[in-house]
DNA sequence: TGTGGTTTCC
């Protein structure tokens, strides 16, 4: 179009925005010449092409020019879709405290909230374990008699079940009258997720009794429940119904299998799997390898994960520190250097891991790593948890 | 002729 010298209108550039989103994970370029001629031609400010500009950056994962689009859009154009393209770019991505914060700037504005608004919230909150926060939500949609929306329904039950309240979950899951296949597998993947395998499996093979479809998530959460519960044989059918039903295996499908088979003691059998893999195997398969090596000490096929590993995710400290601790639990001081100095050479910082426990008002963090055994530290709940703030009288929880 | 939504390994 701009070859043959045919100049774009305002509708040119959210078709053009919405084809780069799609194609963002095989070319991010496409979408920035597109932002550039945007602002050449001088659409900036339409409403629509900055929406879809904030789609595009929130798909390809790039939240700081996302940030940097809503910006720089005028305050009486930013509307309600874009406020909500930024909270769901925001909760996906994960940046789960910008989320509620924007969602909570948004009323501020006097932009009211709707269905999109409190599913993007409440997936943000379940990312968070903010339990108290995702109550206020839920009561909020009630008010606005939004919680018998599907959608909202089911960002419920991820919320719950997320946060340990599997018997609330379920509660929301039974009364949902017209359940789709995202409802039966949050709670799938709830279950699976508490340690419930038998009631995820369980739950799985009911749906399809209900007459429902797996999707390609369905698979995931029973191959991950198989895998916890080191039903090897029964999730190797799994895998296979899935073939035959056409659904193509994704990183994560492969990821599941290699953790399946690696749990369980299947080490070759698993190696086996990512040798003979259509595509090459990303970090999660890698690191499900090498994190069964770690279970069953099998230095030499973790040297070949940790390989792929430190060229697919170098700044990512939890690998070289796994086959650093696997070198040092035999002994080998050598190469358990090495590793460490491999680590410190790309400036890679490893931060202390500690457990955070909720007590009254105040949240502390229990320190559990090498050389600071012990050691607690308080902190106030609402310097953490920005969405505190919520603490409103027009957003309280009910207390019947 | 145009924009936003739930569920995904370790």
């Amino acid at each position: 179009m701009l070859r043959a010298g045919v100049r774009p209108d305002d509708r040119t550039f959210p078709f053009a925005l919405t084809a780069a989103a799609a194609a963002a994970g095989d070319d991010a370029r496409k979408g920035r010449e597109i932002h550039g001629s945007v602002i050449k031609v001088g659409f900036f400010y339409d409403v629509f092409v900055g929406n879809t500009l904030l789609t595009f950056y929130g798909t390809l994962g790039d939240l700081l020019a996302a940030k940097q689009v809503f910006d720089e859009m005028l305050h009486r154009e930013r509307d309600q879709v874009s406020y909500n393209t930024l909270i769901v770019g925001y909760s996906e991505n994960p940046l789960c405290s910008e989320a509620l914060d924007l969602f909570l700037d948004m009323r501020s504005v006097g932009i009211e909230y709707d269905v999109v608004s409190i599913v993007g919230a409440l997936s943000a909150c379940g990312n968070l374990s903010a339990l108290k926060q995702g109550k206020e939500i839920h009561c909020l949609s009630m008010r606005k008699l939004f919680d018998t929306h599907l959608f909202v329904a089911n960002s419920l039950i991820d919320l719950y079940t997320k946060c340990g309240r599997i018997a609330l979950g379920k509660k929301i899951f039974d009364r949902i009258s017209n359940k789709d296949v995202a409802s039966w597998n949050a709670m799938i993947l709830g279950y699976g997720m508490q340690g419930e395998l038998e009631a995820a499996i369980n739950l799985f093979d009911l749906m399809k009794d209900e007459g429902l479809e797996y999707d390609h998530v369905s698979y995931i959460a029973v191959l991950s429940a198989c895998s916890h519960a080191g039903l090897v044989e029964r999730g190797k059918r799994y895998f296979d119904q899935m073939l035959a039903q056409n659904i193509r295996p994704t990183q994560m499908h492969y990821a599941c299998m290699v953790d399946l088979l690696g749990r369980a003691g299947l080490m070759t059998e698993a190696a086996e799997l990512v040798r003979s893999m259509p595509f090459e195997a990303d970090s999660n398969v890698w690191g499900a390898l090498l994190g069964a090596c770690r279970i069953h000490g099998n230095i030499e096929l973790a040297q070949l994960a940790a390989e792929h590993l430190f060229k697919l995710k170098p700044g990512h400290c939890g690998y070289y520190i796994l086959l650093s601790n696997m070198y040092a639990e035999v002994g080998r001081w050598n190469e358990a250097d090495k590793v460490r100095a491999l680590m410190k050479s790309r400036k890679v910082k490893k931060n202390p891991g500690c457990s955070w426990v909720q007590i009254g008002n105040k949240l502390r963090a229990f320190l559990v790593g090498e050389g600071s055994q012990g050691s607690e530290l308080e902190l106030c709940y609402d310097e953490l948890v920005k969405g505190e703030r919520m603490s409103s009288a027009y957003l309280s929880w009910p207390q019947t």
